[in-house]
DNA sequence: CGGCACTGCTAATCCGGCTTAGCAAGCGCT
DNA sequence: AGCGCTTGCTAAGCCGGATTAGCAGTGCCG
């Protein structure tokens, strides 16, 4: 510990050259600046037996580019769906040389503030600003001055900083057309409807898998035959609405559940009450939860894209990076909103209506 | 975006005073090297106004440090249970002023070495190594340069690094005891055993807890009453495991799952045997899983204090880092391995045996 | 045989802050 | 008047690399 790194001076020294002459050769531009041959692999065979490597602080300090992206979340680094979120952003970033600084706000403003701060004071080239759940958030100010990609997250106003979230609305409607095109006709929603805008304030994902959902169905001409809004979708929450449900509806063909806790929940249920899945009762579910593998039979659901959520944050934060360097373009208008499929996995949930 | 940073020449020029001037007043020096106060102020308030702040990277160039630490892992990032490392981490290191770079290996050594080569490139500090289950491993050669901490993981080989871990031979012991206390004398294993060392290649974490269930078994004269070396720890094989045991002892009154995953496994089996927890059937387990809390009792279950561990490895981190620079003591010996506490958290699926 | 272009390399400057040495002005003392 | 001390501030150099202007030496040409 504590052994000196070796700088370009050192090699210049070594190989009895300039400390110019040795950051032209290892810039690549030697032939352009006419440095010979014979000094060029000098140098080169110098510096590799060195073990030279450029400090990027240094760098950064002459040329404000630190090859460095900030990851400012809420709290999607602990969250138990969102690390493949962090992954993905981690593999992107790391395929064009790229290190990434990670920062929790904890939902706190302060925190966010004092947050972003450190990163522009470490001279990150660009900000991704992230959320756990998909959400609507005013624009910090401090993101004015600097390259960034809202990631899980609308702006609440109209603004030129580009956002990735998953297709909501595309699941909903899927979802719905997978219990249809199974023959299911009475289709009860667990977390939020029966009604339009029926659900919990706040949660963008539920809104929009609402709308897919009644839209699918509405071109069928049909309703959702029932639903509960639930604030939180926890597993006991599931239990207590399909509780409910059962006494309603003793036998319900086919359930639509707002994620996969609520889903475990009607699992847990059902099975209490001796109703089969898929026999009696087919599931559909959102986020595929490692739970939801582990389920028997397995949940059918449609998964967040978490990993490519992140790679394309990284790399449309990079896109930006770079234009703002070089003054070209852009491939998407400012301000565009990516919307990223969401797969269905397809378990064993689903049977046909009988 | 674009604007340009305000710098501490900035702030000279408003203020009348030359930039060595900005510096000894804002680094606090100015009483020291006699700036009056009129001045002082007048700096004070300039830079206030201006909104200046400190480009680290340029201090980092001068004083070789950056207040930034790099955090590597095998997969821990993307792990279910492991986000809760790096929230503990980050915020130990907010606190102290210090942003923490994260890189994932996937295990891959070509990979570690690449990420390690990056971070020491940008300055960092210190290095955390994580790994996502505890382990041993040889410790990379870039390491000797820089201060480390070694996190769920074990050197192979003496060294002066310290290491983070959980302290599983007590939860081993403290699990037996649990279900000892309850008047259990027939405790099956579901992961490993019965005999010693009967577990997994290479998960430090199964070995250490078998061993201290052993002994406190052996404490009263006991031994395990079954066990099942299982090789990758899912519900499924936990099924499996447990309807085996079944069939050899139909009324099994206490089992002791190697981690939560197993556990739910293991209700899974209960249940459709029509055997209940905890009035049949007692389990304890490790982990404590988001999962534990969902199950129906909630299981009872020895947490892994992740945010702990991540906190502790931060602050022996900097304690290092400190060190170094001033030359100062550290608290532990050179190579101390830090065993923390698994809390144990009492749901419903423990009851007295009968 | 002087002027010019070309070759091959280096000195100097900058990035933004920290650090050390030192300068000018004012004052008291002998 | 001359010396030294204190007060209040600044110039200059450094960290490690990128960039640009420019400097010797050589050969060619008129």
């Amino acid at each position: 510990m504590g052994r000196k790194r070796v700088t370009m001076a050192d090699v210049a020294l070594a190989a009895g050259v300039s400390p110019t002459t040795v950051s032209l050769v290892l810039s690549g531009r030697g032939n352009e600046l006419r440095i010979s041959d014979a000094v060029q692999q000098r140098v080169h065979a110098v510096s590799d037996e060195m073990g030279y490597r450029p400090n990027i602080v240094s760098i950064g300090l002459s040329k404000g580019t630190t090859r460095t992206l900030g990851f400012v979340s809420d709290t999607v680094a602990t969250s138990q769906l969102a690390g493949d979120l962090i992954k993905g952003a981690l593999e992107a970033a790391r395929e064009h040389g790229y290190m990434l600084f990670i920062g929790e706000t904890e939902g706190d403003a302060a925190s966010e503030q004092q947050l972003l701060d450190a990163m522009l004071d470490r001279q990150v080239d660009g900000i991704i600003l992230a959320s756990m759940f998909t959400r609507l958030r005013p624009l910090p100010p401090a993101l004015e001055d600097v390259a960034a990609v809202l990631l899980n997250t609308l702006p609440l106003e109209p603004t030129t900083v580009p956002a990735v979230v998953p297709d909501e609305y595309a699941a909903g409607r899927a979802a719905a057309r997978a219990l249809l095109d199974a023959g299911h006709r009475q289709i009860h929603l667990v977390g939020a409807g029966p009604e339009a805008h029926a659900v919990s304030a706040g949660t963008v994902a539920g809104r929009e898998r609402l709308s897919g959902i009644r839209d699918a169905l509405a071109e069928e001409g049909l309703e959702p035959a029932s639903g509960h809004v639930i604030r939180d979708w926890l597993p006991e929450n599931g239990r207590r609405a399909v509780a409910d449900l059962l006494t309603a509806f003793p036998a319900p063909g086919a359930l639509l559940c707002f994620n996969d806790r609520l889903a475990f929940g009607a699992y847990q249920v059902l099975q209490e009450a001796g109703l089969r899945v898929p026999d009696d009762v087919s599931i559909v579910s959102f986020d595929d939860a490692p739970l939801a593998e582990w389920l028997e039979p397995g949940l059918s659901t449609f998964a967040i894209p978490h990993e490519a959520l992140g790679r394309r944050s990284v790399e449309l934060l990079l896109e930006l990076v770079h234009a703002g360097q070089s003054g070209g373009p852009v491939g998407a208008p400012p301000g565009t909103v990516h919307r990223l499929d969401m797969p269905f996995l397809v378990r064993g949930s689903i049977a046909a209506a009988r």
